[in-house]
DNA sequence: ATCCATTCGTTCAAGCATGAACATAATAGT
DNA sequence: ACTATTATGTTCATGCTTGAACGAATGGAT
């Protein structure tokens, strides 16, 4: 009963979401520092990455991809636009929609980042056998999924 | 060499990264609303328990901790001392550095949000037996040592 | 047809985090 | 002792993210 056997330092569980959190946080700073000589922010390269796998995504959706709010994505986008990395496109049938594409030089730009972001991840995910990577993602989407119902 | 087959989608690092990084995205966004009840904030809590741990830390020590800039912590202190949860005491020796120490409001503070974030971390990480958590642990440690040289 | 509720995107103010520039204090080299 | 270098904390301007409030468009109910 006493009360420092209860503390979360000695949490198995709680000791080792530390370290995910301090991982996940290290990488992003890294991966910001390396992807400053493209000028692009880690956020704006998750745009370009999801644009590129879904052409002609709403705002709203690719707000709820990123898990940002849709006010994010509005500020976001002017920028991305006028550099001419995409386009915005009203929808035909409901004019409430703006369609997203990539533009060549947002497909262009976006392989440059991809280059930079896969190598800090090989760096990374490289200290794991393909087997313990794998559960990690399987674990993980799992967080993710009981999180949401929350 | 089917530029599609390098793309980072088909690489199983890559996948289970994004993973990774939505989990500790979605916990931390989570945190965030739980804890909000207790007006604290993710970066506040890290704060107290730090200095729960590590009693009379100085500011630059603490910002290393949290893996964040000295400003920051500069701009975090002055709402948590206003709020009596801790103290900042010029050191002796040293006229340069303020030690920080809790308060007991402080600590109680934190006892009431550590039953927030224990709570959570252990919804996310029950997902996972016994050894799978104290691999990912293991695995992320070594993430985040690997990626600290570069 | 007309409301009512919902959805999509925008605007705005507020709060955070950052990095550069700065002031002060300590330390090392000479 | 004196100077140069380093270390700690602060200030400030900038940019990012959020949430609430809003306008416009859609769809459904009666």
């Amino acid at each position: 009963m006493n009360i420092k056997q209860e503390l979360p330092w000695d949490n198995p569980r709680f000791r080792n979401w530390v370290a995910v959190a301090r991982a996940c946080h290290v990488l992003e700073r890294t991966l910001a520092t390396k992807l400053a000589p493209l000028d692009l922010k880690p956020a704006q390269l998750d745009v370009l990455m999801n644009l590129y796998r879904h052409p002609g995504m709403s705002q709203h959706d690719l707000a709820r991809k990123l898990l940002v709010g849709r006010s994010n994505i509005t500020m976001l986008l002017p920028q991305l636009e006028a550099r001419g990395l995409l386009r915005r496109e009203g929808d035909e049938k409901d004019k409430r929609v703006l369609r997203l594409n990539l533009t060549e030089a947002g497909e262009a730009l976006l392989m440059r980042a991809l280059k930079v972001h896969m190598a800090l991840i090989e760096k990374a995910m490289s200290q794991s056998t393909p087997e313990q990577c794998d559960m990690i993602g399987e674990q993980m989407r799992k967080i993710a999924d009981v999180l949401k119902e929350a």
